[in-house]
DNA sequence: ATATATAATGTTACATTATAACATTACATT
DNA sequence: AATGTAATGTTATAATGTAACATTATATAT
């Protein structure tokens, strides 16, 4: 099994390649896995989980996969709602563990904007990521840039304070909605 | 009457300075206004709706007076409570539309991470801000830096994205709980 | 294999955050 | 004073999230 990391290369075109060749650079865009891609990414969680002796249970496979598949972020109760089409009906507290768990293992993220939840381009590796928010279509693009965290964590230092979790989110228009 | 900017130029030391004095840059780090400085900032306030023509009308006034005094962000049922204190019993919808106007106004900023209010330090002007909030005390501190902002509009731009707001939110630890 | 401990899920109830819809009051302008 | 608009009051409810405890599934040791 090889790690695999979706990244679009260049406008609307998605490739999918290697971890190793995945090095964040300011040239590259990380999206969200294409829905034929889904099955690779839910294998590899499978496989992580396997690597870091977790779980990857029945439910948590069903919510991860339900997010990968949806075009864009979702919400809890969005996600019980599809869960309830699918026949297995849940609480709250069910799905809300289960997004705990994808978070813990970084399979997913939370947008603190709009209380949303949407697949990971990088599973395999504990990262910060920057969220381009479409305010119209609700699309979400995750980026991966060094230099935005690195200019946090200097001005972070310059008052001794000691970063954990730094969450940058950018609502605006995507490149589709600003053509249309 | 004079731009008031609060800015912190040492560690924990306050200054108040001239709006025109202050230029954003890298090395001043914009916090909250101290207690005594309440006063100036209200005026403030008012003055700013003077000239664009808003009506600072006494719930607004209170709601931005009580979220300056607090030591940290308050949330909306909390500046309910404290509304009740004061002798004024209010439902949500009132606070939400006194904060939806402190927003647009820019004397408050909203932080999405846990769905509080804190004055802005730079009511003049709109701008993008950093926030540094302290898992242990709660206590955020707003910076200013062109850096991060002008990394986000870069990356955004590589891919089309048209950036409306951005909004940064750090979560960890400040100086004095690491301390202690 | 069985007992035991632990982790995961189910279930109920409720807490917290936010808004829709409509009534009333205050204000600005004529 | 009449009128229109903005602001606030009020009621009800929607949307998001969690506490607490019961049950089920899994892993580990015996």
């Amino acid at each position: 099994m090889v790690d695999v990391c979706m990244v679009s290369v260049a406008k609307g075109r998605q490739q999918k390649i290697e971890h190793d060749e995945c090095r964040h650079s300011g040239d590259i865009s990380c999206v969200q896995p294409s829905y034929k891609q889904v099955e690779d990414f839910l294998l590899q969680a499978d496989n992580l989980c396997i690597k870091r002796k977790q779980r990857f249970t029945d439910l948590r496979k069903q919510v991860l996969s339900l997010i990968c598949r949806s075009e864009q972020p979702l919400g809890a109760y969005a996600l019980l709602d599809l869960m309830k089409d699918a026949g297995r009906s849940a609480a709250p507290p069910t799905v809300y563990r289960a997004l705990d768990f994808l978070q813990e293992q970084g399979f997913v993220h939370r947008l603190a904007s709009n209380n949303t939840y949407l697949a990971c381009a990088h599973p395999q590796q504990q990262h910060e990521a920057v969220f381009l928010v479409c305010k119209q279509c609700g699309a979400t693009q995750e980026l991966h840039t060094d230099g935005i965290y690195k200019a946090v964590e200097s001005r972070a230092k310059k008052v001794s304070f000691k970063v954990e979790h730094a969450s940058v989110e950018v609502v605006g228009l995507c490149a589709h909605c600003r053509a249309a």
